[in-house]
DNA sequence: TACCGGTACTTGGTCTTACTATCTACTGGT
DNA sequence: ACCAGTAGATAGTAAGACCAAGTACCGGTA
């Protein structure tokens, strides 16, 4: 992971898990995998882990152990009301950065590019 | 600032900061002061400062002192050739995320929207 | 039985970064 | 002499992603 990409990753990695969980409930492992295959091939799995329990604590999921054929019961975690409404909260902050930095871009690549 | 706010602008106010400084050369206060123009209104001075000093650390700028009329003489901020290069590098990985959580995003918004 | 690889989760410590709060320093106006 | 505005510096805190290593469970193999 680019030192740059890891910095970029603060504060934005809880909503993009968020958004994961809205499309589906999913276990830490199942979570790690999905984010692997958009993309983000370098995510190590303790980072999700440690997440996924601060998300929990701050009561953005409902868990459930399910028991799994291979290994471990998995925890399942399944994005509630609260939840629901931190990863709106999420989406309004990307929206604001997201067209003001858009905004700072076009100015450049417009100024002298 | 929103605290969903501040966590997110770790590792993207940088980028922010080169942006502005590759438009045209700027002293701190000033920087400052665009910001907030641009939205940013709760930045603080503070954080922008530290910034500057880390990013001259880093050899992303060249560094002029200029006697002001009002108040202590102003450290000018200029883009070199490295910090252009990390502004690039700074692009292709906000290019990335803005991608695939834009992706994310729409998955989602098609799904249960 | 004993071992190994894959699944699944946990934990302790480090680094980076933005914030808060406070401080210095210089100028012009009252 | 004092104050507001300009300009910058700094010590300490909190948060988040990383790394490294560990635990635990299962099926297959020798």
């Amino acid at each position: 992971m680019s030192k740059q990409m890891t910095e970029m990753l603060k504060g934005i990695l809880e909503g993009i898990v968020l958004a994961v969980l809205a499309t589906r409930p999913a276990y830490g492992y199942d979570v790690t995998a999905r984010l692997r295959e958009q993309g983000f091939t370098d995510l190590v799995e303790g980072t999700v882990y440690a997440l996924l329990i601060r998300i929990e604590q701050r009561g953005f999921v409902d868990v459930e152990k399910v028991p799994s054929e291979k290994g471990p019961p998995r925890k399942v975690y399944t994005l509630n009301a609260l939840g629901r409404e931190q990863l709106d909260e999420f989406w309004r902050t990307w929206s604001f950065l997201s067209e003001h930095i858009g905004q700072l871009r076009t100015e450049l690549t417009e100024g002298d590019n």
